[in-house]
DNA sequence: TACCAGGAGAAAA
DNA sequence: TTTTCTCATGGT
């Protein structure tokens, strides 16, 4: 994968839709929590979650492994899947009351950290790196799966590679920055919503009529 | 009415 | 090991 197609894909986005200002969250605990409540999940309906938690003051990961699962899931109803992640969110609190929180774990490496963040039941591989990037501020690329549409559309990486294999290729391509990983993904995933907001069964972004600005794959 | 959304884990093949 | 199924509310 070619740095200069990177870096211009980036620079188109960035002209276009200026800066995202991401994680749009008050801590870095709260945006853990937020990669767990939007998997497979419109961030509104996971602000509503939080807002839930909130206002029953349950916005801390002591308040939350204190509460019961059940009263914890009505919270996280909006947000779907709640049963599901009323106890993913609970296992991650209890992981993270255990290692320390967030300035304990601050000083391990980003690999030991990833690792530790991929031994929680319901930290996947994506919902570790949102955690990496976005609360630890380490330099890693978040594939999701506006990544993987968007520049395999762009001929710039095959559709049906691994995780691992897809970040390896976005983290090699470009320099190892925070504020460009941070901002790339985000602006992502605001061009995949626009691109696709005219239609809302959209499998052809960027290279579609309705795309906002035409890629091409030579540009 | 039907489809999709900032995935992950369990079960089946 | 790889693929398929399940989880679920809210917006369009």
């Amino acid at each position: 994968m070619a740095w200069l197609s990177l870096r211009r894909v980036y620079n188109r986005l960035y002209k276009h839709y200026g800066p995202q200002h991401w994680w749009p969250a008050d801590s870095p605990f709260e945006v853990m929590l937020g990669a767990i409540l939007t998997q497979n999940t419109a961030w509104g309906n996971v602000e509503r979650a939080i807002g839930n938690l909130r206002a029953n003051h349950c916005l801390s990961p002591r308040a939350i492994v204190a509460t019961p699962e059940k009263a914890l899931a009505q919270w996280l109803k909006p947000s779907g899947y709640f049963n599901i992640k009323a106890r993913r969110v609970r296992n991650f609190c209890q992981w993270y009351l255990e290692v320390g929180e967030f300035p304990g774990l601050s000083v391990l490496a980003t690999d030991e950290l990833r690792k530790q963040l991929l031994s929680v039941s319901g930290v996947g591989p994506e919902t570790a790196d949102d955690m990496l990037l976005y609360a630890f501020q380490r330099p890693v690329f978040v594939i999701d799966a506006y990544t993987r549409r968007i520049f395999s559309r762009l001929q710039l990486l095959e559709h049906d590679a691994g995780y691992e294999t897809l970040r390896s290729q976005f983290e090699q391509a470009l320099s190892a920055d925070v504020t460009l990983f941070n901002e790339y993904h985000a602006l992502i995933v605001q061009h995949a919503k626009v691109a696709c907001k005219k239609r809302p069964v959209c499998q052809a972004c960027c290279l579609a009529r309705h795309c906002p600005f035409s890629f091409q794959p030579a540009c």
